[in-house]
DNA sequence: ATGAAAGCGCTAACAT
DNA sequence: ATGTTAGCGCTTTCAT
C-alpha cells in the first residue's frame, strides 16, 4: 500500500488525519504514545508531507526570497565575490533560522515589477535583497504595502525601507585620508558609481581629498570581469593617469589593478599605493597582502536576518549602518 | 475593493474564477478580447496568483532545489570560492530556462534524510547537488527512488545517479606531468581526500609521480579558511618539507599557499612551483597569475540544468565527465 | 468560449 | 486526546 498522504498514514494508523498531521508536527495535545508510534509509521513509509499544501493552508512558507538586483550593470553573471560571500553568510543564518531560501536574479526594468513578482507570490514569507543598485525608489514604494523586506546597502536619509549596511562615505574618505596620510597626493577612484553604495564612496573620498587640498580622478570601470583588464589597462596607460594612490570601489577591482600594476612593471606600494573595499577573505592573499576597508558581511547578514525575521512578526525595525574599519596591510605605506 | 484572488477579480471582471486563471496563463481558449481585458484589470490591481495554491493544484512547482551538501569538512559557512561560483553559473541557466532556484545547506548524517527531505518534501520538481562530498552511495540510494537529480562530481564506474564534472584523476595528472616536466622534483599535493574529488585528484598527481620514478607528499589541508593559513606554515615550515613542486587541490589552497610561501621569502617559480586546480577568474590576478587545471565551471552548469530538465521530463540521462585543460601561467616555469 | 464543480493535500477551529 | 468539518486559492475536467 501506498502512503502518500496524510489520509493514507492516518487510514494505516487507524486515527484520522487530523491526528497524524498534529502528531507529525509534534503538537503538544496528541497522546505521547500515538505520536511516537505515527512518527514512527511516516519513518517507515518514508512519508512526508507535502510542502505545498502545507503551506497554502498554514498561510506562512517558511521561505525567505533572496533578490539580486542585477540593476544598471546588464551583466548575466552574478560575479562579484561580495554579493556570493554575502549570499553565503545569508544562507547559513536563514537555515539556522529554520528558513528556506529561494534565490532570484531580477534585473530591474523601471517599474516595480521585478521586485512585486516575488513579493506579491505568495511564495515567500518575506525579501532580502543583495543590493539596492539604483532602486531605492522603487524600493520604498515596494514597501509601502509590502513590510517584510530588508535589503543590504546605502542608507539615505528618508528612506523608507530597511537598510543594513556600511557607512559607505566613511568607508571612502577612511581609504582616502589613509592614502593622504601614506603620502599619495595623484589620486584616483576605479568604480562605476550607477550603484549608489559606489557613488557614496567616491563622494566620501572626494571630501577628503578636498580637505587636504588634492583632487581625486574618477575612472568608472564597469565591473564585467573579462572586461576589467582592458578597461584598468587603458586607464593606467593614460599618459596623464601618473597616479600614486588609488581607491577602489570593491577588493575585486583592487585585485584587478595589483595585477594590471604589476604587470606594466610598477611597485606597489613603492610606486602606486591602493586601498580596496570589502576585506573579503581573499584580500590577505593578495601579494602584497591588500589594505582595505573592511565591511562587516557576516555580522550584516545575522543583522538581516534578525530584522527581518521581526518584519514578519509584525515588529517594526530601522535601519543599520555599521561603521567601516580600515585594515592597513601592504599596499600602503606605513 | 480589495482583489487578492482569482474569485476577487473574476467578480470584478464579470467572469467566473476559471475563466480568469486562464486568462491569466494565457491559455488559448479564451476570448482575446476578455483576455486583454482581464490581464489589464489583474495589472490594473496588481493582482498575482497565489503560487502555493497553483502548484499544489497543478503539481508542478517551477522550483528546482540545489544543495550543498557540507559532507566531511562540518564548515558552518559555505567558503570555497569554486561552489558559490558554481552557484551563481546555475543561478543564471536556472533563471534563463524559468525555474526558481531554491537553496539548502546539508549536513550528510550518514542516513538519507539530509537528502530525502528534500526530494520527499513535494517542494521542488528537482534536486541539483552542488558536490557529492562522501555521500556517493547515499545519494545512489535516494535516485532509486526519485529520478530528478543531477550532482556536480566526480563520476565513478557503475554510478546510479547522474553526474556532470571534470575527470579529476586526468586533471591531477596534468598538473603533476607539467610541475615534473618544469623541472620539480621533491613534490607535494595539498589537499584534504575525505571529498572523492580531491582523492581522485591526488590518485592522478601520484600515478604521473611514480611514472616519473617520484615520491609526492600527501598533506591534507582542511579548508576552514581561517585556520588554512597555520595549516600551510606548519607543512611548509617541516625540516623536510622541502618542497620545489606543489599540486592543489582549489585554486584557493594554491592562493593560500601563495601567500605562505611569499611571507617566508620563498620565490615562486624559482624555489617552488605551484598548479592550482578550478582556474577561477581570480586565478589570473594573482602575482604571479597562477598556473591551473581548468574546470569548466559555467559548461558545466548549463549541462546541469539541460540533464536535470530532462530527466523532469521523464527523459533518460547520463553522467557527463569533462575533459580538464593545464593553463599554464606563472608559478610554474616555461 | 465560458461556467460550474470537484478537488490538490494539508491545517485548524470546533466538537466531543 | 481525537474526530469532523471546512476551507487555503488555484486548475481542470465536464458541461453547456
Amino acid at each position: 500500500m501506498e502512503v502518500r498522504t496524510l489520509a493514507d498514514l492516518a487510514r494505516v494508523a487507524g486515527v484520522s488525519a487530523g491526528t497524524v498531521s498534529r502528531a507529525l508536527a509534534g503538537k503538544s495535545l496528541v497522546n505521547a504514545e500515538t505520536r511516537e508510534r505515527i512518527q514512527a509509521l511516516a519513518r517507515q513509509y518514508g512519508f512526508r508531507p507535502n510542502q505545498m499544501a502545507s503551506k497554502l493552508r498554514s498561510r506562512r512558507t517558511g521561505v525567505i526570497g533572496v533578490v539580486i538586483p542585477l540593476g544598471h550593470e546588464k551583466r548575466q553573471q552574478i560575479s562579484d565575490p561580495f554579493f556570493l560571500t554575502l549570499l553565503g553568510h545569508l544562507a547559513d543564518q536563514l537555515t539556522e533560522a529554520g528558513y528556506d531560501l529561494m534565490l532570484s536574479r531580477a534585473i530591474p526594468d523601471g517599474t516595480t515589477d521585478w521586485l512585486e513578482r516575488i513579493t506579491g507570490s505568495g511564495m515567500v514569507d518575506g525579501v532580502l535583497l543583495i543590493g539596492q543598485s539604483d532602486q531605492s525608489d522603487v524600493i520604498d514604494q515596494v514597501v509601502s504595502h509590502y513590510r517584510p523586506l530588508v535589503a543590504w546597502g546605502n542608507h539615505r536619509e528618508g528612506q523608507k525601507h530597511v537598510v543594513v549596511g556600511t557607512d559607505n562615505e566613511l568607508g571612502g574618505r577612511l581609504a582616502a585620508e589613509h592614502l593622504i596620510a601614506c603620502g599619495a597626493r595623484r589620486l584616483a577612484f576605479f568604480g562605476d558609481t550607477a550603484g549608489i553604495e559606489i557613488a557614496m564612496r567616491l563622494r566620501g573620498a572626494r571630501a577628503a581629498a578636498e580637505a587636504a587640498g588634492l583632487h581625486i580622478k574618477h575612472v568608472p570601470i564597469k565591473l564585467a570581469d573579462a572586461e576589467m583588464g582592458p578597461q584598468l589597462e587603458a586607464a593606467l596607460a593614460d599618459a596623464e593617469a601618473d597616479f600614486d594612490g588609488i581607491v577602489t570601489a570593491s577588493d575585486l577591482i583592487a585585485m584587478s589593478a595589483l595585477h594590471v600594476l604589476h604587470e606594466s612593471g610598477r611597485r606597489i606600494p613603492g610606486d602606486v599605493q591602493i586601498v580596496g573595499f570589502d576585506d573579503l577573505p581573499l584580500a590577505r592573499l593578495t601579494s602584497p597582502p591588500l589594505t582595505t576597508v573592511r565591511q562587516e558581511i557576516g555580522q550584516g547578514a545575522k543583522v538581516m536576518v534578525e530584522k527581518i525575521r521581526a518584519l514578519i512578526e509584525g515588529e517594526t525595525r530601522h535601519s543599520k549602518v555599521m561603521p567601516p574599519t580600515l585594515i592597513a596591510r601592504d599596499t600602503t605605506r606605513s
